[in-house]
DNA sequence: AATAGGATGGCCT
DNA sequence: GGCCATCCTATTT
């Protein structure tokens, strides 16, 4: 594989076929917010580190913040800043931000003014080892053991196990940046049910408070939280326009 | 299992 | 100066 090739795809092994999963492009990321938040379940986060290391997790939860009319999002009523700057940029472009005073969250662009989608929660699946370590080192006092599930069920969480910062990752291009993109996946498309929920954290207008912007694929272990009350559900083979 | 409070600093008014 | 798309620990039930 010729290191050009390397950046668009990476081969995986299944049943001793060597497969490939393709890069997802600039037309994937040319999807209105709330359907790019549904499809990007199931795919494949992949993040190269400075010393090449790997890593891999499946996208198991998201959020969707809409721009111009969302009360949530800090790009409300078309709101440019030097932070939020990136939510106006490319579809495909990541917005990493900094909160709380000591974490991160990361965020991709959609279509639509100022629009972005939270990426909440991912299933981890290369280079754990790796994960569990950047995990460990962040926190201070005793480590307590880190079980699979826990390395990046939040979005400053998976942030942390990716290697996710302002400096390193904000504004890149996810269609042509070898730092980090996003991965096709055949087993998005046997995924059975997303839930809809109202999205966690947000403090604004009820209205907007309230609308089910939040998804996560129903059953996942690594999802940050599960509501008790039941959430809406859809069938994801009765989605339309999910890519 | 659920809840409360502290950590910690950039951003925006 | 107040807010914040969070996480972790300790305490209570």
């Amino acid at each position: 594989m010729s290191e050009s090739d390397d950046q668009c795809t990476s081969e995986y092994f299944n049943s001793s076929v060597v497969r490939y999963r393709k890069r997802l492009d600039a037309q994937f990321y040319e999807t209105p917010c709330e359907e790019m938040a549904m499809s990007l379940l199931g795919k494949i986060l992949v993040r190269r580190l400075d010393d090449n290391t790997i890593l891999r997790g499946r996208i198991v939860e998201t959020e969707s913040y809409l721009g111009h009319d969302d009360a949530a999002s800090q790009s409300f009523k078309g709101k440019i800043t030097p932070r939020n700057e990136p939510m106006f940029m490319k579809p495909g472009t990541a917005y990493v931000y900094f909160t709380y005073g000591m974490y991160h969250c990361f965020n991709i662009s959609s279509k639509g003014d100022g629009a972005a989608v939270l990426l909440r929660a991912i299933e981890p699946l290369d280079n754990l080892d790796t994960m569990t370590s950047l995990r460990k080192q962040y926190r201070k006092g005793p480590k307590s053991q880190m079980k699979i599930k826990d390395l990046c069920n939040g979005p400053a969480k998976l942030c942390i196990s990716f290697a996710i910062d302002i400096k390193s990752c904000n504004k890149q291009d996810l269609t042509s940046w070898d730092g980090m993109w996003v991965e096709e996946d055949e087993n998005s498309k046997l995924i059975d049910t997303i839930v809809c929920s109202p999205r966690i954290g947000i403090k604004c207008e009820k209205k907007w408070q309230d609308k089910f912007l939040r998804y996560y694929i129903r059953d996942n272990p690594c999802v940050s939280k599960i509501e008790k009350i039941k959430m809406n559900e859809l069938k994801y083979s009765q989605i339309k326009n999910l890519k």
